[in-house]
DNA sequence: AAAAAAATTGTACTGACGTACAGGATGCGG
DNA sequence: CCGCATCCTGTACGTCAGTACAATTTTTTT
C-alpha cells in the first residue's frame, strides 16, 4: 500500500502517522502537483491554511487514490467539507499508529472511515426533508425560543398563545423581540431563518 | 471473525455469501433472539418482510456486533432505513464472495461500507440546510407555481406582484387557488409544505 | 439592595393577508 | 361553437400580524 501524506505550507504529518507508515513519503503541495505521485491513499492534514482548496483537486490529481483528511481538532464543519470533497475518511490526528493503519485498511478496501457521531448526524439531517430547528439562536431568551419553535411549525399567534397558556398580546411581544434580535421583518422570514436559509434564497 | 446471517421467515442467505463465509452460520429470527449468539458481524437480508423490524433490535441483541444489510434489489430508501437503524454496511446480495469478504474486513475494523452514490446523496442532502423546493406539486398551474416559488423565499404579496408585473390582487387570487389545491390555510404553512415538511412538525 | 433582564398584559392603530362576491380575456379540446 | 381552464383585475370586508405608545411582576445579576 502506497501512502502519501500531502503537506500544505509548513505543516508536517503527525508523529503518530509517521510511526504508522514509516515507509510513506510526505510531499509538499507543489511537488505533489507536479509529480502527480501515484498513491493508494492520500492523507491531508488540516493544520495549515489552504488545505481545503487542495482537497477539491485531489480526485483529478491522484486518480483512484482515496483521500483521508486528518484533523488535530476534529469538528463537524470540517468533516462535512472533507466528505463533500469526496474524502473517504476523516480521522483524528492524535490517533494511535494502529488506528491509522486500521483506517488505511478500511479506506483502501473502499470503505468509509467516519466517526459514528458524524454518521448519525448525516443520517439524521438527510432523513428529515425539513431540517430540524436544532439549536435556536442563543440571543433568544428561553420563552422567545419556545415561541419561535411554535411559529416554525406553522402556528398562528392565537394558537401559540393557547399552547403556551398566555395572551395573544404576549405572543406578539415575544415575536417583536425575536424579529428585532434576529433582524427579520415577519414570521415567514423568521421561519426561513430558523430552518437554515436566508430570505430571498431559493 | 464470526459471521452470522440472520434469516427472516423463509429467506436464505445468498449463495455467494455462503461461498464467502463457508464457516458462518445462519440463524432464523426466533432462534437468534433466544440464543443471543455472539458474532462480530450480523448480516441481514431484506428479501423477506419483517426484516426492518428486526434491524432495530440488533444492537440490543448482539451488543458490539456490526450490522450489514444485504439487499438483492438495492435502493435508496432501504439503504437509508438500514443506516438509520445503525447498520455499518449496505451491500448488494449479488456481490462476489470476494466483495463480501472485503465488506466484512471494512466493517469489522469499524469502517462503513456504503456505495459512493448513497454517500453522495447523504452529503448533499445533509449539506443544504434548507432543501430546495425542487419540483412543485404538479396540480399547480404554471403561474401559480411561479407565485409559490416567490413566496417560498419570503416575499410579500406586494413584492411578488412587482416581481411578476401583475397586481397584488392577482397575486392574492393565485395564492387562494394554491391554498385550496394544496390544502393549506396560509402562506406560512404553504412554505413548510413546499420545503418538504408538514404543518405542526418540528 | 439595586440594577438589569425577562415575562406578562393592555389599548390602539396601520397595514398585510385571506376571502367572498364579482367580471373580462385568452386559448384549447370536444 | 361552447365549455373548461387559466390568467388577470376590481371592490369590499373581516381577520391577522406587527408596532407604538405603554405598565406590572418576576427572575436574575451585580
Amino acid at each position: 500500500m502506497r501512502n502519501l501524506f500531502l503537506v500544505v505550507g509548513a505543516a508536517q504529518p503527525s508523529p503518530r502517522w509517521r510511526e504508522a507508515f514509516p515507509d510513506a513519503q510526505s510531499l509538499t503541495q507543489d511537488v505533489a502537483v507536479t509529480a502527480r505521485a501515484q498513491a493508494d491513499i492520500v492523507w491531508l492534514g488540516t493544520a495549515a491554511p489552504g488545505w481545503d482548496g487542495l482537497l477539491a483537486a485531489i480526485p483529478g490529481l491522484f486518480g483512484a487514490a482515496a483521500a483521508v483528511v486528518v484533523s488535530n481538532i476534529p469538528n463537524e464543519r470540517e468533516a462535512m467539507l472533507a466528505l463533500k470533497s469526496g474524502a473517504h475518511g476523516y480521522c483524528n490526528g492524535w490517533a494511535s499508529p494502529r488506528q491509522f493503519q486500521t483506517v488505511a485498511q478500511v479506506v483502501n478496501r473502499g470503505g468509509y472511515w467516519i466517526g459514528s457521531e458524524l454518521m448519525n448526524y448525516l443520517i439524521k439531517t438527510a432523513n428529515k426533508k425539513l431540517p430540524a430547528l436544532g439549536e435556536l439562536p442563543k440571543e433568544l431568551s428561553e420563552r422567545e425560543a419556545e415561541v419561535a419553535r411554535e411559529v416554525a411549525t406553522g402556528r398562528s399567534n392565537k394558537e401559540i398563545a393557547a399552547s403556551l397558556g398566555i395572551t395573544e398580546r404576549t405572543v406578539k411581544a415575544h415575536m417583536g423581540a425575536i424579529f428585532t434580535k434576529l433582524g427579520v421583518r415577519d414570521r415567514l422570514q423568521l421561519v426561513l431563518r430558523l430552518r437554515g436559509g436566508r430570505a430571498g434564497e431559493a
